[in-house]
DNA sequence: AAACTTACCTGGTGGC
DNA sequence: TGCCACCAGGTAAGTT
């Protein structure tokens, strides 16, 4: 599932092929994603220059002098580069833009569940980042003002437990189901602990396992770049080894305690109940 | 008003 | 072999 890191290390496949080229063509088989592409795109796009590919939370940014275009993968959207032409489009291979120029390329666009957005902000209508999706999400984890004095302030009047705050992405971006489980078992805490109880101490240990997650999880998936190039590189499984994401029964990589899978707001969270803890240092 | 909860989108799969 | 319930995750909308 496409969280930061997969995001993040999409973007740096992508933005060598992508970065100051020109858009031939725009091809769009099915625009019925998690809203409509919209149907001038590919006119929007055509001939244009991409300046610059970034990356805000899980969404990747398209910027054109002209406007930004806006995607985001869902739950299980990839974009893959075909260096010169394109294979024969699959059944879930939604969108193709065509790089012209030096470096010609297709880059493709495959999503099974169409839970992903490809959308269209001109530059008229301001920054991408005040976009109504982009506006209100938390600060990036990677951005200095992520620290445990942002986590303690920002979790004071939350009751919720703490694995289901991390995941709304007001307080961080970026962390989805897996990363959440994760970083809560490499900072020690119990997923269940309410957001408030959480010591600053604590805090500081939770802003920095984010980090460290997250971190790992990109330098891992820089490893598996090429087979965003490959014309047929597997889907890439970008955390080598989970210390408990998926591994219900399976011992604690640490103690070897059985690892717990519960369901918090309807979905699973895993963790040991022996590492992690809801009081306490550890 | 902010915090919290739930439903929704779709396709793959595991169990019978 | 075929069917079907269920699960996945991020977001919007609804509720407290």
């Amino acid at each position: 599932m496409p969280e930061l890191p997969e995001v993040e290390v999409t973007r740096r496949a992508l933005a060598p092929f992508v970065e100051g080229e020109r858009v031939q063509a725009v091809v769009v088989r099915e625009r019925r994603l998690r809203w409509p592409v919209p149907a001038r795109l590919a006119a929007q796009l055509k001939g244009q220059r991409i300046e610059r590919l970034e990356r805000r939370g899980k969404y990747l940014l398209w910027r054109f002098a002209h406007g930004t275009l806006i995607s985001h993968l869902g739950m299980s959207g990839s974009w893959r580069v075909h260096p010169g032409a394109a294979p024969p489009a699959g059944a879930h291979d939604h969108v193709d833009i065509v790089i012209a120029g030096r470096k010609p390329s297709v880059l493709r666009l495959t999503d099974p569940r169409r839970f992903g957005a490809l959308l269209w902000h001109p530059a008229r209508s301001g920054d991408a980042r005040r976009h109504p999706l982009l506006s209100h999400l938390g600060p990036e984890p990677f951005d200095p003002r992520f620290d445990a004095e942002h986590v303690f302030r920002h979790t004071r009047q939350r009751r919720a437990a703490i694995k289901q705050v991390l995941l709304a992405g007001d307080l961080v971006v970026g962390v989805g189901n897996i990363y959440a489980s994760e970083s809560l078992f490499r900072a020690g805490i119990d997923p269940r602990l309410a957001a408030h109880r959480l010591t600053r101490a604590r805090c500081e240990r939770l802003a920095a396992a984010v980090r460290a997650v997250l971190t790992e999880a990109i330098e891992v998936g820089g490893s598996t770049l090429r087979d965003f190039v490959g014309a047929d590189g597997a889907e890439g499984c970008f955390m080598l080894e989970a210390f408990v994401y998926d591994r219900a029964g399976q011992p604690c990589r640490i103690c070897r305690t059985p690892i717990r899978r519960i369901v918090q707001g309807s979905r699973a969270t895993y963790f040991c109940l022996r590492c992690q803890t809801r009081a306490g240092r550890s």
